[in-house]
DNA sequence: AGCCTGCTCTAAATCGATTTAGAAAGAGTA
DNA sequence: TACTCTTTCTAAATCGATTTAGAGCAGGCT
């Protein structure tokens, strides 16, 4: 089996091709510069103890030679890797996609790679990817963890001392673990206070079943809100993918009485309920007001146009970069602010 | 030096901690089953000329120390990676995320880590991504490339030998280097004829600025049907994205005799004419049709829900696989279908 | 002279795996 | 007995970097 990409072993039909050299390595540059291997790692690293006539000669070297330092190699010995783990939920919601690009926009300003990942709202994919990682010496990690973060627990085993960040996770796992989220009670408060005022009584929040559930305190705060204004929470509970949500919210419009409003965690999901609605020929806004969270680019372009918490997701990811980077500790909690408009209106006078 | 592994070495100053022990290597792994760690190596790769006996035995000591080999090593010293490469020109359009997602996937069941990067139209940044892919010897890349495919070359130079797939670009670079895409002349075609049966005349197309531009082809298709049909071929160019497409679509709009009709590369691009369309108070369908491409799923759910050419897009990430993998090679043209929705209707009467 | 200090520089070890060359032991054959 | 094969195993080289320990030398000081 020829596999030996860099040797210039010519096939037999192969046309005249020029000579492509080996990669160049840092024997090389200090072979062609006349120094040790040694001197020149301290000079391409800008170690002191080089003189100025050796620094010259082996930076001009490893330039004319196009030399570049094999990332494998240094990470094998150095122990430390510029790469950081992503592992989001599901990667085709643009919510993480948007937190993916933040991270990686700051992640390339210190020429560190950002290796994103989807568990897809399994464990078992959530463990694999965790365990990839570890194998890959990875030490900075950003999860938004399925549920209530069994795995993670696994990943601080497999690497102790590696940065590890939670991204929109109501788990809390120690002071060395800061999370990164919008801020979620007030995102709820404010839907919730933003209905009421419409004059809504009977509210809905749309949530992940209990064990892949990763936003209790949304959900709590949520339950809180209703007691101190004596209306009766109408949780809603489905996995958060295919046909299984649109059955669960399907049903709880169906069931008497039925909410006139309905809470969700992102626009993402509220899509789902727009779709249910259709599907039961409920009139948004007028039938059924919505609240997504997120404002997503085309929820102002849905029909009609979407209620949400608005949230800076870039930012987010930033700050899940800096946290990893050891640029900034402790929790961050993105602020939100609510977008009114269509798909929210006062509920139709009860008969 | 001490290097017998097993012994905890409690350290004099150390407080009582639950030994951390070392994470284990082959060595250990060979020494607990005494041992060299080149056999330990053949056993735990299924190699020959392993005695059952002592095949047994190193497969239960690796097995019980929680064996996990180093990646880094492995890849250093074999010159082969488990990663391969993707790089999109926009990740936060959801078209590429179903692509990473379906590649993602595929790559899975053979335990391969995807690497995605983006490169947001930015050809810097796409040749700094390809730096680093090839600095981790990565040897298997997808690539949505910017405008004609440039930096491919350099990456070609870099990575003699290395899988390489084009997604999503119409730069032939030869026999070795398949191209992965929804065919592209099929859907322009399909686009066209659905508004020239509704009885447009004026057709816009909106695509990328030359030098961004990477669907030459369905462009020139587009230019190839107006002139069979006796139409003048309105072509928007714009840098797909921010404020520029915004602009650059209420020009074309406001230009007189102003297109009736627009064609869109992709859902995301069409998301902007609708904003364009609403900043002149446009009503879309009845003033201005617009047919996008992907069928986002979003796209039913817009105000008013959009006509578009519906692709599979996992499919094309899986495909992109296959061929990184050498499951399969040539190009793929993915099927497309049109999808016929409120944002295309006959023109209005011209006064 | 003798000794210490500081500056450059190099040899060799190291990270953790794979792989090559060949050693050791036993079986079969002339 | 001597020789050739097999089979099973190990020592050592290797991938390409970083890093430690220390060599060599010039200059300053007693």
């Amino acid at each position: 089996m020829d596999d030996d990409i860099s040797a210039p072993a010519a096939q037999p039909g192969e046309t005249a091709v020029p000579a492509l050299r080996r990669r160049a390595t840092l024997k090389t540059v200090a072979h062609a510069a006349g120094v040790s291997p040694a001197l020149a790692s301290f000079a391409l690293n800008g170690k002191p103890g080089v003189s100025p006539e050796k620094r010259e000669e082996i930076l001009r070297a490893a330039r004319e030679l196009g030399y570049q330092p094999d990332t494998l190699a240094r990470e094998l010995r150095t122990g430390k890797t510029a790469v950081h783990g992503l592992i989001v939920r599901n990667i085709a919601n643009p919510y993480f996609n948007d937190v993916l690009a933040g991270m990686q926009e700051a992640a390339f300003e210190h020429d560190i790679t950002v290796l994103a990942m989807d568990s897809e709202y399994s464990e078992d994919r959530e463990r694999r990817h965790i365990r990839h990682l570890a194998a890959r010496r990875v030490n900075s990690l950003a999860i938004a963890p399925v549920g209530s973060a069994h795995v993670v627990q696994e990943w601080l085993t497999l690497r102790p001392g590696a940065r590890t960040v939670l991204i929109n996770s109501s788990t809390h796992l120690g002071p060395g673990i800061p999370r990164v989220s919008p801020d979620g009670g007030r995102a709820v408060t404010m839907a919730f206070e933003h209905l009421r005022a419409l004059g809504h009584q009977r509210i809905g929040f749309l949530t992940a079943p209990e064990a892949l559930r990763s936003d209790e305190d949304r959900l709590t705060r949520f339950v809180e809100l209703c007691r101190e204004a004596r209306a009766e929470p109408v949780v809603i509970s489905a996995e958060l993918q295919g046909a299984a949500i649109t059955t669960a919210i399907v049903s709880a419009l169906r069931s008497r009485p039925a909410p006139t409003a309905i809470i969700t965690n992102s626009d993402f999901a509220a899509h789902y309920v727009y779709m249910a609605a259709h599907e039961l020929e409920l009139r948004i806004g007028d039938d059924l007001s919505i609240v997504g969270h997120d404002d997503l680019p085309t929820s102002q372009l849905l029909n009609p146009s979407l209620t949400t918490i608005a949230v800076d997701r870039r930012r987010l990811g930033r700050e899940a970069f800096r946290r990893l980077f050891g640029a900034a500790d402790g929790d961050y909690h993105g602020g939100v602010s609510l977008v009114a408009r269509d798909s929210t209106r006062p509920p139709r006078p009860q008969p």
